[in-house]
RNA sequence: CGGGAAGUGGCGCAGUGGUAGCGCACCCGCUUUGGGAGCGGGGGGUCGGGAGUUCAAGUCUCCCCUUCCCGACCA
């Protein structure tokens, strides 16, 4: 392709908007273009990049035993009122009327589709396993798109959803989606860890989450440096090294304390000369009309996730400033575990400690030391909710764990039955009986791994490509000028072009009359992997130059092997 | 939805009540050509929208819309 032609322009500047170095270098470098919050026009030199990832993963599915086809993206709300999702999905989903005004949405996700369409198609045994995919564009109308394509609202996914006879089946087909997940991501050119992660809206129970590492990435994950181990914070576990400590009769008695106006652990600990790991958090929340308290060190934060889970099946919801004004008997800030109208105490089990705790007097400017857990209060429910450390014990090996962010670019989950009973997807056994299917669904956000890519390969000049995705294979830039060679060199370089392109290699030319200083830094921004340069100091002794994107490694190549040698 | 910031030419920005500007980009000419060239000339803007105040509004007031950042939420 010669620039040109090409429809792509790239920026001079960095544009206002953008923050992250993905989206800014995709602006800048001409791959995409804002239309709405969170909506993109993909240029032709994104188009390619999108192409290239979708034919990586393309490739793994079908080689991997999946069937690609395409599901609407216009989506009935019928078939969501079937599985119960138009209201948990409520105002996430886009929805629209068609002029019979009969209620659509725009598809967030296909589970009710896919799952209706097999329904439709399958009813015997004999027939499942069956690993159908779709690379379809998505919408999500989130409350707070950001980051450019890293959570957009219209996004490009990969979503295959497998159906069997029984969970035994189910297993062996996720383990193959999962391997083939590493595929993806290994040629990708991501650093990336499979984490155990939450099911979130779509239910079911087993379920990874393939995390790119990234420091814009929006969810943290724990990993083990020694063994396998990895989970998203939200569900991650750790060992408790502490020893427990009956505390008898033998220990300091409870003493209350003056701390006025501090209703905060770190002031608290600095007034008693205290670490903060010492003091007890007393975490109020509500769990279906009943007041309860969450206890963790006062250096950790509670997991909501891992409280929502402790009380289930009751319903969590975090105290508020209403709450509080409702319940004047709780004071804020200086609330202990052994509050008379606290139904429900959940407790980490860190809490059990050889030593006794400064908690809240359930007075205002008070707290009270020397708390020792099952003698002075006590807990209802053990539940590993406080938030995990770098540094804390791997649940698995007891060795050091590390927290870090990352980009979720892929996910896969086991569903069990509940989309195949809500839709009717049901199968008959070898001895006439009739079952729900069960389910599997594996998601790869296309298009946030563009992003992601990026977050990983790039420097401050631009995108670096991995080959695997480049939009081009070559950039290939002559400086002609005006002087005595430039002739020459322009017939040289069209030349190259030319054989280049006969021998199947993808070129971007650079044959515009522009400055070399120009061409090299849009190659740079642009991040093509190799650059050939044909200019009239290297072809006055036969040679084109070649820098290598990512290294900076420059060589110099024989005009005549040029191809051979690239190619 | 709470908190903060911002909407002026394609992009980045200046402009506190009185003739809409600058840099880049774009077009023409000449010069230049190994890391974002120089000079000269030129085209392009309902100043986010609507109401209002005023002799006069990009600028002041009110309402609305959009965008970005933090939070809540979420693949």
């Amino acid at each position: 392709m010669k620039m040109t032609n090409f429809f792509a322009r790239t920026l001079r500047e960095d544009p206002a908007d953008a923050d992250v170095d993905s989206h800014r270098l995709l602006v800048r470098a001409g791959y995409i273009r804002k239309v709405a919050a969170g909506v993109y026009s993909w240029l032709p030199l994104g188009q390619r990049v999108l192409r290239k990832v979708e034919q990586i993963v393309r490739d793994e599915m079908d080689s991997s035993g999946a069937q690609e086809l395409t599901l609407p993206i216009t989506q009935p709300l019928e078939l969501w009122e079937k599985s119960g999702r138009d209201t948990t999905y409520g105002p996430l989903m886009f929805r629209l009327q068609d002029r019979k005004e009969t209620g659509f949405c725009l598809a967030p996700t296909a589970e009710e589709v896919i799952t209706w369409t097999v329904a439709n198609e399958l009813s015997s045994y004999r027939e499942l396993p069956v690993n159908l995919y779709q690379i379809n564009w998505k919408y999500r109308d989130e409350l707070r798109p950001r980051f450019g394509l890293l959570r957009a609202r219209e996004f490009l996914m990969k979503d295959a959803y497998s159906f069997h006879t029984d969970v035994e089946d189910l297993r062996r087909t996720y383990k193959v989606m999962y391997d083939a997940y590493h595929r993806v991501f290994d040629r990708c050119g991501l650093t990336f860890r499979p984490v155990e992660g939450e099911a979130g809206e779509i239910g079911g129970d087993v379920n990874h989450e393939f995390m790119a590492v990234a420091a814009v990435g929006e969810d943290d994950f724990v990993w083990c440096k020694s063994c396998t181990y990895a989970a998203n914070v939200e569900v991650a576990r750790r060992t408790i090294v502490r020893a427990a400590v009956d505390a008898g009769s033998g220990q300091a008695q409870p003493t209350k304390v003056h701390t006025p106006a501090m209703p905060g652990i770190a002031a608290v600990a600095e007034h008693l000369n205290m670490t903060q790991d010492v003091l007890l958090k007393s975490f109020a929340f509500d769990a279906g009309g009943e007041m309860g308290l969450a206890l963790v060190p006062g250096d950790r934060e509670v997991n909501e996730f891992a409280l929502a889970r402790a009380i289930a099946p009751k319903k969590l919801r975090v105290y508020d400033e209403t709450d509080f004004a409702a319940h004047p008997e709780l004071p804020k800030g200086y609330i202990g575990p052994h509050h008379s109208s606290v139904k429900i105490v959940v407790a980490d089990p860190s809490i059990r400690a050889d030593h006794g705790w400064v908690t809240g007097a359930n007075e205002i400017d008070h707290h009270t030391t020397d708390m020792w857990c099952d003698r002075d209060f006590s807990v209802g429910v053990w539940a590993d909710i406080a938030t995990i450390a770098s540094g804390d014990a791997c649940p698995e090996c007891g060795n050091a764990l590390s927290v870090d962010r990352g980009i979720e670019v892929g996910q896969v989950f086991e569903i069990g039955t509940k989309y195949s009973t809500a839709l009717g997807a049901t199968y008959v056994d070898a001895d006439g009986q009739t079952h729900p299917m069960v389910m599997g669904c594996y998601g790869i956000g296309i298009s946030r791994t563009v992003a992601a890519i990026i977050e990983e390969h790039h420097d401050e000049l631009g995108i670096a490509w991995p080959k695997s995705v480049a939009p081009f294979d070559i950039h290939l830039l002559a400086l002609s000028g005006k002087g005595a060679a430039a002739e020459t060199v322009k017939a040289t370089a069209d030349a190259l072009y030319a054989e280049l392109k006969a021998a199947g290699v993808d070129v971007l030319y650079d044959d515009r009359e522009a400055s070399p200083g120009v061409k090299f830094a849009d190659a740079d921004l642009i991040g093509i992997p190799v650059q050939l340069t044909v200019g009239a100091k290297g072809l006055g002794r036969g040679i084109v130059e070649r820098k290598q994107r990512a290294t900076g490694e420059r060589d110099e190549i024989e005009l005549a092997d040029v191809v051979s040698t690239v190619r």
